[in-house]
DNA sequence: CCAAAAGTGTTTGACGTACACCCATGC
DNA sequence: GCATGGGTGTACGTCAAACACTTTTGG
């Protein structure tokens, strides 16, 4: 028996992915399609986040992971609850209503946002019920609800964290090059960034461990792979208190 | 007549006050006092943050701004919401099911937490129906709910957030000296600056601005009064991309 | 004149930034 | 052998960090 939902709570998702191929950090939403009654018009065609409501007896952190593994079978992903969203009129939009008519959803209902970083090719999009897409998070499609405002405060999150936590590695496979790291700041931050300088201040830190081991299968000169050792950041981790207003 | 309230979400209020005669961050607490049908034993007796229900028709940033001048008198002050509150059983310790008992509360409430940055003496302590009493962050009372967790995460928060922006002048007066300034990061971050280094970086800054008055009514040296203009650091913004992980 | 806090300069080292070419590999 | 991306070195300027004494004022 599935266990009583909290009607006016939900946790909607984020799931970040970096696309290491095309260089693109996307959002994976899923498709809202309605058609009028007599079938001849589109009544929407958008996209939303996935989310859930909160059981009564679980955390939100629960339910972020629930709605996590529900939609990509992932477990043990980055996760990150960022803000509560609560405007008595988020869902409140033409399409919003017709959508959730037929839903068990309060119309009031407060969702606290989580956002997950992962790879995209993790997640097998063939084999999925709910059929989600990935999207660049610089061209998103159009969406449903607050979703867009979830998103690009998100991304802005993001952009901040990334700059002081080694939260880009959970966006690269375990053995990466020190351009793909390059690749994931650029593609987050929009800007460019000179490779000699940061090669050498990559290179230079003790938890960015050379690995004995170059590409394979690639049909150019192979690159050196490194790996990210989070016992070593932790334990050389100081805080800094320097004051950069 | 008052509006409905939205029974298991309620916004909770950390209210951060910088005590600039004894240089202390000090948080906004009031008591919780309960005794026993006979009253012969102190049940409760301890400290809470200040809180209230969400209600239907108004924003959670509402109900924040709202909590606070109930509670102070005072509107227009730095608010962050920084967290949701939801584990199934934080109000559920025995103490906590005591105090709720007559209360119209639902025992699985999600907490919406703010922060609010302000300066003690703003608040007048004497004629308040709450009788709230100011406590250093570094020696809280003991406290109700999950009220200590919710403070030392809106602390930790602000420890992060005062490094780079400048939301420190929102916990002194509209005049203060460098000393000021240095005070306040040292009794946030636990540190101590060394007053030629900071004095030299501060003053250096185009919106921190020398006005032409000094320190009145003390028995010292007096200092040199500054403001801080909010428009010339806006104007002079500069994103920075540094990377420091 | 004395107590107390305000205010002041220099040196050193680390690091961010700018910048252009050679190298290794697979095909 | 050639196209492609991998990889390399130097010089300059900024800024954080360390460090101790003099000055100004009110009482």
């Amino acid at each position: 028996m599935e266990p009583k939902k909290i009607l006016n709570i939900s946790v909607d998702c984020v799931v970040f992915g970096f696309d290491i191929t095309n260089k693109s950090l996307n959002v994976l939403l899923i498709k809202r399609f309605l058609k009028s009654e007599d079938a001849k018009e589109v009544l929407i065609n958008d996209y939303v986040l996935t989310g859930y409501h909160v059981y009564e007896n679980e955390t939100l952190d629960d339910t972020a992971t629930r709605v996590l593994k529900e939609l990509t079978g992932l477990t043990n992903q980055y996760k990150k609850q960022f803000k509560a969203f609560g405007d008595p009129d988020r869902l409140m939009n033409e399409k919003d209503l017709a959508w959730i008519k037929n839903q068990e959803f309060n119309l009031r209902t407060t969702t606290i946002a989580y956002y997950f970083l992962l790879k995209t090719e993790d997640v097998d999009l063939k084999s999925n019920t709910y059929q989600p897409l990935w999207f660049p998070v610089s061209n998103l499609p159009e969406l449903g609800f607050d979703h867009e405002k979830i998103i690009l405060e998100a991304y802005e999150d993001l952009k901040v964290k990334c700059l002081s936590e080694p939260i880009i590695f959970k966006l690269l496979p375990d053995k990466f090059t020190i351009n793909e790291v390059q690749d994931v700041y650029e593609s987050i931050l929009g800007i460019e960034i000179d490779n000699r300088n940061f090669r050498r201040k990559l290179i230079k830190k003790k938890y960015i461990i050379a690995l004995d081991e170059k590409q394979v299968g690639i049909s150019k000169k192979p690159a050196q792979l490194y790996m990210f050792s989070k016992d070593i950041y932790q334990k050389m981790f100081k805080k800094n208190y320097l004051i950069s207003i």
